[in-house]
RNA sequence: GGCCCCUUCGUCUAGUGGUUAGGAUCCAUGGUUUUCAUCCAUGUUACAGGAGUUCAAGUCUCCUAGGGGUCACCA
């Protein structure tokens, strides 16, 4: 039995590194038909909101992942730190320190100024005299003074830190609100978690919570810390690099398959193979593929994952997607035609969006250039005629009546084809002609047609 | 600064002592397409550097350099 946890300090929205490792130890829990759980971490009574909770599980549920049973909340469970808390001072192996912050403070100052690692320093780990006045004391846990922390790391292999640099650090702070070490070592233990996947950056977090399953007597779990995510620069993702919500995503227009196949190899791979669906990610994912050093975001790579999963999507699922992005064409019964004509030309549903919307609604405006290389010469002459011809034929097979259209007037299709796009679609690029006009009918082409010419020759007066 | 981790095409990666170092993306070129896109084909580009072990090293060892993480009564 496997069991994994996600476990977000609700400071903010949902990074998209943390959706990675979320993604990660969701995967091999459902894989092995084991569980996994959500908690979130909010002991920092000054900075945790409500609202980011929301915004974490919001994005969470869009991505498609579940978590069993319900969310673990850190601040609900103060009386059970305190029990595990009591029971470390009881045994001797915890205590009370009435170091205050100053004196601590100063410390910290001395050993940086002698280039020594900051650390406690130990001086009431013994301590059985009378305490001073007025201080309230914090507690902190004998971590061991010799010897090496040693533990197996899934990523990285066997990671050995000298006790020397753990120092007995704080599990209750002046007040008994219990710290973050702390607690995560209570909770992975009551929550029976197997296996932590997580970041990186608790690495060095590691060897504080072994102390704490040490002294408590738990089995240690097994630890996966996964490289960070960098930009495509290969710095530290931030805020300035665009994108690092998970919901942006949402709004930019992708797609959450794509998202997670992009997350799922970045730092992780199964041989040559790119595309994979949430089943091939169940069925092939396993921690032991995944890679050491930290990777690069490329949005590109992302865009290109993203188009694939357009491209193979089903049309009434599309539609309904759609409808998010200022296009419902839900009802209309050439939904097909519709999806066939734009989808492979859009990396994103933003985009998809501005497709239709530019065959469906007759253009407001000629692109600039595109008029002024499309509607010159006889182009008006050309499309009027054909105008004409599209209202009195019954075929549908639009291409067909284009080249004879042309066959008969010994002319190439660039000089049909050319001011009839941009008749149609305001613009010189854009979908298939023939499919263009069977979507929006002969008659609304016509009219698109009629204005074209209308435009061309007011913009004829104008210049004479 | 101490400690720890990392280093294969621009990017994501395959590779577990013997490969013309593979795939994908990006980029470029050509083809298909009335256009754009798709699709297809082709091409450019990589083992951070240096020693050592070995018949043989991207793969093992050591050193150097670069990058990252971490050193709270934050999580």
């Amino acid at each position: 039995m496997i069991t994994t946890r996600f476990a977000p300090s609700p400071t903010g929205y949902l990074h998209i590194g943390g959706l990675r490792t979320a993604l990660f130890s969701w995967l091999w829990a459902r894989k092995n038909g084991g569980e996994f759980l959500l908690r979130i971490e909010d002991t920092d009574q000054a900075r945790n909101s409500e609202d980011a909770v929301k915004a974490i599980i919001k994005a969470f549920n869009w991505t498609g992942m579940s978590y069993d049973g319900e969310a673990i909340y850190q601040s609900k469970r103060f009386d059970v730190y305190k029990k595990y808390i009591d029971r470390l001072l009881e045994e001797g192996k915890a205590y009370k320190c009435y170091m205050s912050k100053e004196e601590l403070g100063e410390l910290r100052e001395k050993q940086m100024a002698n280039k020594e690692r900051a650390r406690y320093d130990g001086r009431y780990r013994d301590f059985d005299g009378t305490p001073p006045e007025g201080v309230e004391p914090v507690i902190r846990i004998k971590a061991p003074l010799d010897g090496m922390i040693t533990f197996d790391d899934g990523v990285k292999g066997e990671i050995n830190i000298a006790s020397s640099e753990v120092d007995d650090f704080v599990i209750a702070r002046a007040g008994g609100v219990p710290t973050y070490n702390f607690v995560v070592a209570i909770d992975d233990y009551e929550m029976g978690l197997t296996d932590v996947i997580r970041g990186d950056d608790h690495l060095y977090n590691t060897p504080k919570q072994i102390v704490v399953y040490n002294a408590l007597g738990f089995d240690i779990p097994k630890f996966y810390h996964v490289a960070m995510i960098n930009n495509e620069k290969g710095k530290k993702l931030s805020k300035r690099d665009g994108a690092t919500d998970v919901m942006e995503y949402q709004t930019l227009g992708f797609l959450p398959e794509a998202l997670l196949n992009f997350l799922v190899r970045l730092g992780w791979s199964h041989g040559d193979q790119e595309i994979f669906t949430i089943d091939e990610m169940l069925k092939l994912f396993d921690p032991k593929n995944i890679n050491k050093s930290s990777s690069n975001y490329d949005f590109k790579k992302l865009e290109w994952l993203n188009s694939h999963y357009i491209k193979n999507m089903a049309h009434d699922k599309l539609a309904l997607l759609l409808k998010n992005y200022g296009v419902d064409i839900t009802q209309n019964s050439n939904i097909d035609l519709i999806l066939n004509a734009t989808k492979e030309r859009a990396k994103t549903l933003v985009e998809l969006a501005n497709q239709i919307n530019i065959i469906l609604n007759t253009p407001e405006r000629y692109d600039a250039k595109a008029s002024k290389k499309a509607f010159k010469g006889e182009a008006k002459d050309i499309i009027s005629e054909f105008g004409e011809l599209l209202k009195t034929t019954d075929t549908t097979e639009y291409h067909k009546l284009m080249e004879d259209f042309l066959a008969e007037k010994e002319i190439g299709f660039g000089k049909l084809g050319q001011p009839l796009r941009v008749a149609l679609l305001g613009s010189m690029t854009g979908s298939g002609l023939d499919e263009i006009i069977s979507i929006i009918g002969v008659e609304k082409a016509v009219i698109r047609i009629e204005n074209a010419v209308e435009f061309i020759e007011n913009s004829n007066k104008e210049n004479s």
